[in-house]
DNA sequence: TGGTGACTTGACTGATGAGTCAGTTAGTAA
DNA sequence: TTACTAACTGACTCATCAGTCAAGTCACCA
């Protein structure tokens, strides 16, 4: 259990994910050979192909990883909060695509999107992440309408929207839009709780 | 002039970048072979060899002309409309990633960000088009505004605020996810600009 | 008619990289 | 000590593919 946070029982396979993750992350989807993966975990590329079939199994496992170690770790943050304002706030702020494993985070989620637009098989993956990743907002956006501190929106309805916007703004930093930083794109997304969903005082 | 119609002089160059665009639409950036092009245009990888560097030259000058002609094609459309609010209801209905052509030019989109995220070479291009793009909803905006048909809000802020959302509802919709359709799509940008943007009557 | 140059061809070369496999090592049980 | 096995190694094989090049084709002009 201590060493299978996230249902990799395995102490070399989780070293393999975590290597390729991040080369992932780093040089790109198709851009990641078997022997990058091997040099960065210490071995040698015939290990890599000892605990995976081949290279696209590593490689879509990596995904799977990245995004649900990152869910499982957002989740833990959130479960100290009570207040539903608060834990909007702080979902946003833990989504912030910082320098570092934030950052590297949305780059493997972009490389998620472009490689599920093309292959329908990782589709049904990337659809159980994301709608877990909503129904979170959803829930939270319930508890505050339940507890008066939001209006009554419709929360499906709003965590798309919210989820849309934040992916939207997430490209425009990694592709490094001049318009927009780190700073700006938590501007637009506090604006956009506060005019449509905190209740008027 | 006719056979140019954004900046291509060349008839075979054009052909070559048109079939590159689409075939990177259908396969992604990084499956898209020398041969294949060839074999789409009907000629052999000399031809394309002679008309053009190396292969990244192909598929980068394929990204430029492909946002290229979708932004002249949408541009067009969009000057035969005066009232600002229905140029930008056009806009969204434009850009809505049906089955075809846009759907295709929305994949390629995809593919660009996660090539931008990436290879900081291409961001210069990327953000050019994308500040362009933003732009012109800025001027509908202002336009709008000024027409007294539009509430007056902060038109940057509102063309970053539409364009992240509709980037990321494309993203929604290319992966398949079953919450959101076309329709669906259109039904949250209408909304937004309903409630955000139309004037009380 | 023959020369010139733009364009095209496709067989070839060389590099790259996934996957294989015979052999090694280390741990464990009998 | 011996036998067995899981884990690992890295040199090797083989397919793939970008890019090259010598040999064309064709239009046009002198």
């Amino acid at each position: 259990m201590t060493s299978a946070p996230v249902g990799v029982d395995d102490a070399r396979k989780l070293e393999i994910l975590q290597a390729t993750w991040r080369l992932i992350a780093e040089r790109g989807y198709h851009e990641v050979r078997v022997a990058d993966i091997a040099k960065a975990v210490g071995t040698s590329t015939g290990t890599v192909h000892y605990h995976f079939p081949g290279k696209q199994d590593v490689l879509v496992e990596a995904l799977r990883y990245c995004v649900k170690q990152a869910f499982a770790r957002q989740s833990e943050e959130l479960r100290k909060l009570e207040d539903a304002r608060e834990r909007l706030l702080k979902l946003i702020e833990l989504q912030l695509p910082r320098a570092g494993q934030v950052r590297d985070e949305w780059s493997v989620w972009i490389q998620f999107w472009a490689e599920a637009a093309l292959r329908p098989g990782l589709r049904p993956v990337h659809n159980d992440f994301y709608g877990r990743w909503r129904q979170a907002v959803v829930r939270i956006v319930e508890h505050g309408i339940a507890q008066g501190v939001f209006r009554p929106v419709d929360p499906d309805a709003f965590a798309l929207h919210l989820s849309s916007l934040t992916d939207g703004l997430a490209i425009q930093v990694l592709t490094g839009s001049p318009q927009v930083s780190v700073t700006r794109m938590r501007d637009v997304l506090t604006d956009f709780l506060r005019d449509e969903l905190f209740a008027a005082a």
